[in-house]
DNA sequence: CCCTTTTGCTTGATCATGCAACGATTTTAC
DNA sequence: GTAAAATCGTTGCATGATCAAGCAAAAGGG
């Protein structure tokens, strides 16, 4: 069940300043569509079974999964979609809510380490599967492993942003 | 140039509530990570040539492109990704700017009408092949007629969220 | 050494957004 | 007709994000 996005009466893809045609309209409002659907079902599930936003879930995950279980405050940033002063707020959250606690840097006095607790690492553990669950559910079992494939394929060619901030 | 997404060791899928493969990885954090950097770009520009965010652009467009030339605020929320209250303080936003005015509605007194002011048209006629152009340089240029039909397809396998708010 | 520059993070200000609650109005049901 | 229900938009509150400015520590250069 694909809707049909052919221009019946026009080009099916327009020049440069003008208008998008139906073709163009359906890829890019598209992903803006789903983005947004998508996040907001994710976050939702998080939210009502473990109290974690989405973005603080990637945190938490990162660190679950980091070799030293220990993080610094840009290295997370640096792995995820926020800026350090966004990453740096969202650790103060996180230490809020006992998930995480703020260490002083060994080697360099400046920098903050971001450490699991053991509340952390449980909440995490709750939260996991079912989020995994959802995200199938909700997105990647709608695709065969070649439109996965593909699909990665495609966002391969969009140059990540220049990482600042 | 795309990056191959094949596991090497194991399968491409992963159940339930496993881990994500990397396929899986690939196709999921790709979609929010190029979501991300496209929407920054697109706001960055339209922002810094017409001193318009992604958001009231859109708002802005739809209301030039609407045949009464007015729209409700719902009927505002229902074309786009914000809520109705989102959408009542963009009006608020794009009023206190000078593009839009408020009018109440003849027939239902409870609604208002937003309609684009000869500002709001210059602006929006200003900003648009401007915008249009970054969407096709920053995106849809990098694929082809049939890989365009191909993500749209994708994204109609994305239920819309039932939007109400 | 000390001064300058760079770096890593935090903080203040601001903005955008959603949900829930509300007031006003229209619609529906009797 | 009138009471109850549904609808439209706004607003209070909480959250989460950015940028710019600041501070403290580290790294470089004389």
């Amino acid at each position: 069940m694909q809707t049909e996005v052919k221009a019946g009466d026009g080009a099916l893809r327009g020049a440069d300043g003008e208008p998008l045609t139906p073709l163009e309209l359906g890829a890019w409002r598209g992903l803006l569509r789903v983005h947004s659907d998508l996040v907001r079902r994710l976050d939702a599930g998080l939210r009502a079974r473990h109290g974690l936003s989405l973005t603080s879930y990637e945190a938490l995950m990162l660190l679950g999964t980091s070799p030293r279980g220990r993080m610094r405050i840009s290295e997370l940033s640096g792995a995820t979609l926020l800026s350090v002063s966004g990453m740096s707020r969202m650790v103060d959250r996180l230490a809020r809510d006992g998930l995480v606690v703020r260490e002083t840097c060994e080697e360099d006095g400046r920098g903050a380490e971001v450490v699991l607790t053991a509340s952390g690492r449980g909440r995490l553990r709750a939260a996991r599967a079912g989020h995994l669950t959802d995200v199938r559910r909700e997105f990647l079992t709608r695709f065969s492993d070649d439109e996965l494939g593909a699909m990665a394929g495609y966002w391969s060619r969009i140059e990540p942003a220049p990482r600042g901030g």
